[in-house]
DNA sequence: AGCACGCCGACT
DNA sequence: GTCGGCGTGCTC
C-alpha cells in the first residue's frame, strides 16, 4: 500500500492523505473524493508508511495522467510560490496549469420538465419570472442566474431565491463538462506567422562592440545545470538592441545543444505579431507563443510542443513562466520592470520574480533586460545579487531624442458645457498646447509619423453637476463616473456600471451639469479639428478591445497608412517603427501626482520608454512633455534621459521612508459588501493587531503596520474595503506576521472576503 | 472554497 | 408549525 500526499484545490494550506495500490509519481493528477465533494488534486509526495495519526484514509478514486503534470522544480517552485504569496498549495498548482487542463465542472440551470409548462401569462410572480428568463435562452450559469434574481428582485420587488425555484422543481440544477472551444486560427496563429517569416530576411546582423561584450559575458557563464547560476539585469538604452543580445544568446544556446530550449518572457501587450515574427524569423519551425488570445487548445497546443522538446523557444507573458520544459537551459525576462507582470487577482505572483526563482531552482542563467530597470533589480545588481550588464548606446548610433517640456496651464481645468444632452460645448481652449499642435502639422508636412499619449481613456473625465457641486458617481464604486462615446455614455472603469446620459438626467436639467477634463476619445476629436488632413487613430483599450485589433492597427501605422496615433500608454511600451519622429505626453503630472510609492519610477519609465518610440529609424526622434512641475527630480532625470539621476533621487525617497527596495511589502484587503460587518471585523483586527505586538517580546520589533485603513478607492463594486499595509525589511517578521495572522482571519464567513497581495506594484 | 448541520425570525 | 436565513465546522 503505498501513501499518497495530494494537494487539492480548496483554500487550506495542507495537503491530504490518500492510498493507492499501485505506486505514482510526483506530479501527476488524481480525482479524489474530498468531503462531499470530487476534485482532482496533485500528488505532491509518496511514502509507504502509514502516517501516525490513526485517522481513516481514503483510496484515490482514478489516475489522470499517464505521466507527471509538473516536474519536481515545477512541484518544488509550487511549494515556494505557496509560502512566499501565501496562498493554498492547491490552489496554486492548479494557477501553474493552463486553461484547457483545468476542466471545470460547470453547473448551468435549465428549465424543468414543470418550468416549461408554465404559460405565457402566468401572474404569480416566481412563473413571471421563469417567462421571462428562458424565453431567450436555454441555460444560465449559477452566477449569471443569481444576478438576473437580483436585478428582478430590485425591479418587481419580488422575492425569488434560486433554491426555492428548484426546490419548486421549475428549474434544474445540472453539471456539464466544460469542453474548449474551436481551434481558431486568427492572427496569432503559427499560419500566420510563418507566413510572415517568408517575408523576412533571416538574418543576424552585425553586432555593435557593446553588444559583443554583454553577450560574450553571458555566454562564458555557461547554460548547463550549476548550483547558484547567475542573474543577469541587462540594462539597455531604448534602441540599443537588447532583442539582438537576446537572439544571439539564444542561437548560441541552441549552438551548444540543440534540444536546449529558452524561456522568454514578454508583456502581454508586446506580444505582437511582429515581436513573434522577430524570433520565428530568425529560428524558423523552432518558436512557440503563446498568448491571451489565442484559443485554450491552440495555447496547449504550443506549450506541449514546448513539453515535448519538438520547439525550443517559448515566447509568453507572465503565466508562461509555469511552463513545463524538457530541456530549459535559458531565461529571458524582457522589460523586466513592465508592471503587468504582476498578477493582481488570486495568486498574486510576478512573473519576473517567479523567473529568478525558476532559474534559481533550475540551476540556469535568467536575463533580466529593461531600458528603465524596476528599483528592486538595479538594487539588487548594485548588491551584487545580479550581474549588471550595460548597453548605454543605441545600436543605430542615433542619439536618443531629444526632449522639451511644454510649460503651459492650458489643461489646467479643462471644462465643456453641456448643451441638449448630446453635445457638448467647448468653453475654454484646447487642453493641448499650441506648440504641440504647430509640431503636430510640421511633422505631417514632412511625411513623418507620430504618437501622442494622454492619461485617461473615454471622451470625458468626470461629469460635474453644477447643483450638487459634485460628480456623477458610480452607485457601485467610490469613484465619479468617465464619459464616453462623445459624451453619450458614462461608465465605471472599475465596475461594469454603464448608462446613457440621457437617461441619467433630463434633457432640461442639462446646463447644469458640465463635462471635465478630457480623454483619449476627446483628444482624437481635437486632432482631427487641430492637424487637418492627418490620418488619426485612437489606441487604447475601448477602440482595441479584448481580442487583435491592435496587431492590425500597429501594423497600419508601420506601413504608413496612419499619421497620428493617439491613445493611452499602451502605446509607450516596446513598439519599433521607423518613422516615428514626433511623441507628445500630455497631463504627465497626472502620473507623478498618484498617491502612490512607486509614482516616480512610473513616470519615468514613461518618458524614456514613451521617448524610446521616437527617432528609431533614420530620422531623429524629438519628444514634447507638457507638464506643470519641469522642476521636479524625476522630470529632469526623465529630460536628461538619466537612469542615475532617476536612481539618487528615488533611492534617496525609498530609503528615507524605508519602502522597497529597502523593504517588503505585503497588503490584506479586507471586504464585505456590508460596511458595519467590515467595520466590525476590521475592528477585531485592529485589536488582535495591537496584543499581537504588545505580546511578541519585540519579535515583531522590525515591523511597520499601517491601518486597518480606508484605501484611496473606498469601494468597488459595491464591496467597502480597508486595506492593513505590513512592511519590514526583515523577511522572517514580515511573513512570521502576515502567516499569524492569516491563521486567524482567513476563511471569514459570509460575504466577508480577505485578499494578501505580496509585493504589490500599487496601494490604491 | 463548498457543503451540511443547527439554531433563530416571519410566513401559511 | 415550517421555511429559510446564515453562523460554524469539517474536509485525508
Amino acid at each position: 500500500m503505498y501513501y499518497l500526499d495530494v494537494a487539492v484545490p480548496v483554500a487550506l494550506n495542507q495537503t491530504f492523505t490518500y492510498t493507492s495500490k499501485d505506486v505514482l509519481l510526483t506530479g501527476i493528477r488524481v480525482k479524489v473524493s474530498f468531503g462531499r465533494r470530487r476534485l482532482v488534486g496533485v500528488v505532491v509526495g509518496v511514502g509507504t508508511v502509514k502516517p501516525k495519526n490513526d485517522m481513516e484514509l481514503k483510496a484515490i478514486e482514478e489516475v489522470i495522467d499517464a505521466e507527471p503534470v509538473y516536474s519536481e522544480i515545477l512541484l518544488s517552485l509550487a511549494r515556494w510560490l505557496s509560502s512566499y504569496y501565501l496562498h493554498p498549495i492547491g490552489e496554486v498548482l492548479r494557477s501553474m496549469l493552463p486553461a484547457s487542463l483545468v476542466k471545470k465542472e460547470k453547473t448551468q440551470y435549465r428549465l424543468s420538465p414543470l418550468g416549461s409548462e408554465v404559460r405565457e401569462d402566468e401572474t404569480h410572480s416566481d412563473r413571471a419570472l421563469i417567462r421571462f428568463l428562458w424565453t431567450r435562452r436555454m441555460a444560465f450559469s449559477q452566477k449569471n442566474l443569481k444576478a438576473k434574481l437580483t436585478k428582478w428582485q430590485e425591479e418587481t420587488g419580488a422575492k425569488v431565491t434560486l433554491k426555492k425555484l428548484e426546490k419548486d422543481g421549475l428549474i434544474i440544477k445540472e453539471a456539464i463538462d466544460k469542453t474548449h472551444g474551436r481551434l481558431d486560427l486568427n492572427l496569432w496563429s503559427e499560419k500566420a506567422i510563418e507566413e510572415a517569416e517568408a517575408l523576412i530576411p533571416n538574418k543576424a546582423p552585425e553586432l555593435t562592440e557593446h553588444q559583443v561584450r554583454v553577450t560574450n559575458t553571458i555566454i562564458e557563464g555557461g547554460f548547463e545545470k550549476a548550483e547558484g547560476r547567475k542573474a543577469y539585469l541587462l540594462h539597455g538604452v531604448t534602441g540599443a538592441g537588447k532583442t539582438e543580445v537576446y537572439l544571439k544568446l539564444i542561437t548560441q544556446a541552441l549552438k551548444t545543444d540543440p534540444a536546449n530550449q529558452v524561456m522568454v518572457l514578454v508583456p502581454e501587450i508586446a506580444l505582437t505579431p511582429q515581436m513573434t515574427r522577430v524570433f520565428s524569423a530568425r529560428f524558423p519551425g523552432q518558436v512557440a507563443v503563446v498568448h491571451s488570445a489565442m484559443a485554450p487548445a491552440e495555447r496547449w497546443q504550443e506549450l506541449q510542443s514546448i513539453r515535448t522538446n519538438q520547439r525550443q523557444i517559448l515566447i509568453g507573458p507572465r503565466s508562461a513562466v509555469f511552463a513545463a520544459f524538457e530541456r530549459l537551459c535559458l531565461l529571458i525576462v524582457d522589460e523586466e520592470h513592465d508592471s503587468s507582470y504582476k498578477q493582481t487577482t488570486g495568486l498574486t505572483y510576478n512573473g519576473r520574480d517567479v523567473a529568478v526563482m525558476r532559474a534559481h531552482l533550475e540551476g540556469k542563467p535568467i536575463v533580466l533586460g529593461s531600458a528603465t530597470p524596476s528599483l528592486e533589480s538595479y538594487a539588487n545588481a548594485v548588491q551584487g545579487k545580479y550581474q549588471l550588464l550595460e548597453l548605454m548606446e543605441r545600436a543605430n548610433r542615433r542619439p536618443l531624442p531629444a526632449i522639451e517640456f511644454i510649460t503651459s496651464d492650458v489643461q489646467k481645468g479643462f471644462a465643456r458645457k453641456l448643451s441638449g444632452v448630446k453635445r457638448a460645448m467647448p468653453v475654454v481652449d484646447l487642453p493641448i498646447d499650441d506648440r504641440i499642435l504647430d509640431a503636430l502639422r510640421a511633422n505631417l508636412a514632412e511625411g513623418k509619423q507620430a504618437m501622442v499619449l494622454v492619461n485617461r481613456r473615454g471622451f470625458a473625465y468626470f461629469l460635474f453637476s453644477v447643483r450638487d457641486r459634485k460628480a456623477v458617481a458610480c452607485p457601485n464604486c467610490s469613484i465619479s463616473l468617465t464619459v464616453h462615446e462623445k459624451s453619450t455614455i458614462l461608465r465605471c472603469h472599475y465596475c461594469d456600471f454603464q448608462k446613457s446620459i440621457d437617461r441619467m438626467i433630463s434633457a432640461d436639467a442639462a446646463d447644469g451639469y458640465v463635462l471635465v477634463g478630457y480623454g483619449s476619445e476627446q483628444m482624437e476629436q481635437f486632432l482631427r479639428d487641430g492637424i487637418p488632413g492627418a490620418r488619426i487613430q485612437r489606441v487604447d483599450s475601448d477602440s482595441v478591445g479584448p481580442r487583435d485589433a491592435l496587431p492590425q492597427i500597429l501594423d497600419k501605422f508601420r506601413e504608413g497608412e496612419i499619421d497620428v496615433l493617439v491613445g493611452t500608454q499602451m502605446l509607450a511600451k516596446g513598439h519599433d517603427f521607423a518613422k516615428v519622429t514626433l511623441i507628445a505626453i500630455l497631463e504627465i503630472d497626472q502620473t507623478l501626482n498618484l498617491p502612490d510609492f512607486r509614482a516616480g519610477e512610473r513616470t519615468f519609465q514613461l518618458m524614456v520608454q514613451a521617448a524610446g518610440r521616437a527617432g528609431r529609424g533614420e530620422w531623429s526622434g524629438h519628444v514634447m512633455i507638457q507638464t506643470q512641475r519641469a522642476d521636479h527630480p524625476v522630470l529632469k532625470a526623465g529630460l536628461n534621459q538619466s537612469y542615475s539621476e532617476f536612481w539618487q533621487d528615488q533611492i534617496q525617497f525609498r530609503k528615507a521612508h524605508n519602502y522597497p527596495p529597502f523593504s517588503r511589502m505585503i497588503v490584506f484587503e479586507f471586504s464585505s459588501s456590508k460596511r458595519d460587518k467590515l467595520l466590525r471585523w476590521t475592528g477585531e483586527v485592529e485589536k488582535w493587531v495591537g496584543q499581537k505586538l504588545k505580546n511578541s517580546e519585540g519579535r515583531y520589533k522590525q515591523l511597520s503596520i499601517m491601518g486597518p485603513s480606508i484605501p484611496p478607492l473606498e469601494t468597488i463594486r459595491g464591496r467597502s474595503r480597508r486595506t492593513l499595509l505590513l512592511m519590514s525589511s526583515d523577511r522572517q517578521q514580515l511573513w512570521g506576521f502576515a502567516k499569524e495572522l492569516m491563521e486567524s482571519f482567513d476563511s471569514p464567513s459570509g460575504d466577508l472576503r480577505l485578499r494578501v497581495d505580496v509585493d504589490p506594484q500599487s496601494l490604491m
